[in-house]
DNA sequence: TTGTAAGCGTTATCAG
DNA sequence: CTGATAACGCTTACAA
């Protein structure tokens, strides 16, 4: 690979001219140099390292996105918007799939740093149980001396911008959209039980449901997966009689309690109507009603502060409940 | 942060001999000595600079996976074998989203060329039609004389180690499947047309129609989402007389397929039955018959590749029909 | 406008 | 076994 100082010998100037004129640098430079450099560089295809530059600027256009689970849509799309953000102006995105392990983040979190990321995104909630916390805090910290920007998209237990949706509001405007269409006996199956997120689901359900004078009491152990979603209709089947409605922790817990109710005869949303949240693609698969969150936005937003080192106005975007037809009004 | 030199300083040794106890190197240094050095990079809390040690050992523990679409989960399971494997050797994952666009591919290649990548995944199928490809080519080559290691998971036309699944065999089977159910008017739902793998699929298709010595002439224009799979139905609602049966390019469209089939009042699988390609996780959540790809291994392989520098045997991988809901055998 | 030279934080080559 | 010292490829004062 040709080199600055191959351009440099060839261009017949010194490096330095030579990194002016390929770098941007406001630096002046006579227009002659300037194109015997250029065409230096075209004859001998040069591209700069961008390692050695990161090196002695202290930055490297690299930003981290730290995600629980990159298979599932909700964080696919996230990425996206930093992505999309992150390219336009030459950083590159790294994503890393933690797995749901603290200590992946970590390790994530430590590679970043030896690599000078100019961002860290976590897109996932934090367990606020964990023990490997202290040590990712820790690790968090050195990333940020380094000079990382941190953006937290869910809550977390270490500082850096939070940025994202009232995950509260978010249970609670789908809970009283199944109110609002008759039902009076509904059932919540919660995620992850580690996750600050499925506490303010679980949280918001219950806010709508006390508000309405109604039995928040029926809450079923679950997850943000599809099998989670199925164990929890094959308890509620079990249960006695079946709720009215059901809100999911997520699309997926939603899709798998449709699947689990119909696979034993149940009619959704005849006998029974269900709700999930996030709208991701798999949603729409199944017409599913769910809120729509601002995934995508959140992303973008979160690369623009590390970039731009943008403030981040509002911290708390908007959602929507999407109605569609996996909930119905009740009848009888 | 602290550096090389402040480790050194501290423990009163060279900085090379502090590289050396630092960096498992073979080089000989005495337990004192060592155990010096260990000790004042804990109390520093020493962290290498990846970035430096890149630039001088000229490898930079990045693994480049370029995507078609970071939202579909074909792309995501393939990640994650990459990661899963790439994370155990310390290396470092880039998951770059090309969106579909030649461009693109060309603009993260070169990136990745700049960071001096230890190797590219390219997960998803070439052009062959798209201009951009000469110059995606140089790139990639480029990316070559740097010491990166090139997979691709699909069809390309660039060098580089091919390792897949046999598309052809994958759409013929399925085909062969549903033949085997008794159905006779058999459609397929083309995917993207510029795509290898869209061809190799409905090749797959014609074979296994014409070994039958059926019509192969059924082909629905269509693409790799939910909305040409609807599209897909929609036309085919409109052509005439309904097939027993369908072949989608993929699981999405294939979905989106049964969804514009049922929203016409058409059942699925009791009057045509549906078929999908790759058994990503949305298939579970529709019950939908479909091809499994070993996705994840195909990820892990060409990780191992690149690190090891393993030969990967086989190239190519072995795929299995799924039988699920969304078919039916004949009837009538 | 151009050039010199001092780093950035490592690893690697050679002497000691 | 240990230590200077020269790279790696680039940016950036500081000089000229």
């Amino acid at each position: 690979m040709a080199s600055l100082a191959d351009i440099s010998r060839r261009a017949g100037t010194s490096v330095a001219t030579a990194s002016r004129v390929l770098n941007g640098s406001t630096h002046p430079v006579s227009e002659a140099t300037r194109a015997r450099v250029m065409e230096a560089a075209a004859d001998l295809g040069y591209q700069p390292s961008a390692l050695a530059r990161a090196l002695v600027t202290r930055s490297s256009r690299i930003i981290g996105v730290i995600v629980n689970d990159i298979v599932d849509p909700y964080f696919a799309e996230i990425a996206r918007g930093v992505e999309d953000v992150a390219g336009r102006s030459g950083h590159l995105v790294m994503v890393c799939n933690a797995d749901h392990r603290v200590e992946a983040e970590s390790k994530y979190v430590r590679a970043l740093r030896d690599y000078h990321a100019e961002g860290l995104v976590f897109a996932g909630s934090g367990a606020p149980g964990d023990e490997a916390n202290a040590q990712l805090a820790q690790d968090v910290e050195a990333a940020r001396t380094r000079g990382g920007r941190v953006v937290c998209l869910a809550q977390r237990d270490f500082p850096g911008l939070h940025l994202g949706v009232d995950n509260v509001a978010v249970a609670r405007d789908v809970t009283e959209h199944l109110i609002g269409l008759g039902h009076r006996r509904i059932a919540a199956v919660e995620g992850p039980p580690e996750l600050y997120t499925s506490a303010d689901r679980l949280a918001g359900f219950r806010v709508a449901m006390t508000a309405a004078g109604l039995d928040a009491g029926l809450v079923f152990a679950g997850g943000f997966d599809f099998e989670a979603g199925q164990a929890a209709a094959r308890r509620m089947l079990d249960a006695g009689p079946l709720p009215d409605a059901v809100v999911g922790a997520n699309d997926e817990a939603a899709i798998g309690v449709i699947t689990g109710l119909r696979q034993a005869g149940v009619d959704v949303p005849g006998d029974v109507s269900v709700a999930g949240i996030d709208d991701t693609r798999p949603a729409r698969f199944v017409d599913l009603t769910t809120v729509s969150l601002p995934l995508y936005d959140l992303g973008a937003a979160a690369a623009r502060h590390i970039i731009e080192g943008a403030p981040a106005d509002p911290l708390t975007l908007a959602h929507r409940v999407v109605p569609r037809g996996s909930t119905a009004r009740r009848v009888g």
